[in-house]
DNA sequence: GGGGCAAGCTGACAATTGTCATGTCAAAGT
DNA sequence: ACTTTGACATGACAATTGTCAGCTTGCCCC
């Protein structure tokens, strides 16, 4: 009997410890690395070379979006899999456009991880079902960079004249950005706009 | 030996599962029930009279303060801890006062929870250290139930007009709650208000 | 060289937001 | 009875925000 290889990325350590502890008790799978963040993760599946990788997004330092993009990008033999709270259709777009083979939510039943790696290693896709469907019938995100920025500030309450001089740009200009952003998102302020923009992942 | 009989209460069923997971690896714990929300995990408590209860607090249907809190009206002999994400000291501060025996954070080592577990049992306390410090310097909540309520509101993006329109108060009423509520928290808008009160704990 | 185009800036205007001072009314103390 | 207090309201004002149209610049492409 072959073991699949597993690294674990999460940053809460009481969850990690647990996620190994679940994997444990399956006989088939081998938990060799852990890290706290995206770029221990990524030196250990660098140094490692597990067959899965299952990550969190939200991590410091990297997230694991990012570090989905960076193994893909050295075509690392590493599969890739996203165990993550958040079902934002925009997460798992990026998700699969970064070759992730795995996207899985922390609400679905703890028998469906182990079962989720083995289809990934045998070769197959596992998607949130709840996602699955939805994904291509999302919105694309319409922000560009620049609209994106103003609006990740103006969301932690910093003002138009705040933003300005944060990134250097003009006063009218900030607000002519998040003019554009609400308008895009059919909402009725910079508040609105940025939990919607936040809640489907585009920033 | 005498097992210490424990339910667990986590609205994400893989982390719940994965919780289990680590608690069945120690000899003298016994997962006796789970629980998907508040509700579940008051009538588990009520009929299994678990030594302990490990609760997250944010959770559909009860919150995890408010189970502690409905726990401890009815005086039963189940030892309350919260497990969570969030390091907030009046989330911390309500728990106390709900008798709880423990908080711990999810980004603690996961070798920390057994052991608080057997540190309650034996009729200890186990608070995460980062916050028993913390705790009683930090500010008392400043904000009555309207400023809270109008603020929550604000936070999601609705317009003074709007909130005075859903709560029943002239609009002018609404912007001199909020105004009270951004002086007292000492920010510099709504957004920003918002913000501080729901890192704190009191939203 | 000229046209199209995106990134930024500006100024003007209306709407919304934040601040204050002041007023009413009912409940709670004394 | 006589404060005090808390909840809610008003009106006035300044500051911030949201919208729009038009201007400049640099870049790419033909």
């Amino acid at each position: 009997m072959t073991m699949i290889s597993v690294v674990i990325a999460e940053d809460q350590a009481l969850v990690l410890g647990a996620l190994a502890a679940l994997l444990k008790l399956e006989g088939d799978l081998d938990v060799v690395g852990r890290a706290a963040n995206g770029q221990q993760a990524l030196a250990l599946c660098e140094s490692l070379r597990p067959d899965i990788l299952l990550t969190d997004i939200e991590m410091p330092l990297m997230t694991g979006l990012e570090l989905a993009a960076a193994l893909a990008a050295q075509s690392l033999p590493t599969r890739v899999m996203i165990v993550t709270t958040f079902a934002r259709s925009g997460y798992l777009r990026r998700a699969l456009g970064a070759g992730v083979r795995g996207y899985l939510l922390k609400d679905a039943p703890a028998e469906t991880l182990a079962a989720a790696i083995r289809t990934v290693h045998a070769g197959g896709r596992a998607i949130a079902p709840e996602l699955a469907l939805e994904s291509w019938s999302g919105k694309e995100d319409p922000l560009n960079e620049r609209e994106r920025q103003v609006l990740r500030l103006a969301g932690e309450g910093r003002s138009s004249a705040d933003i300005a001089r944060q990134i250097h740009l003009s006063e009218g200009t900030v607000r002519n950005y998040l003019s554009e952003a609400i308008s895009k998102l059919d909402a009725g302020n910079r508040v609105e706009a940025f939990r919607l923009a936040r809640d489907a992942g585009w920033l």
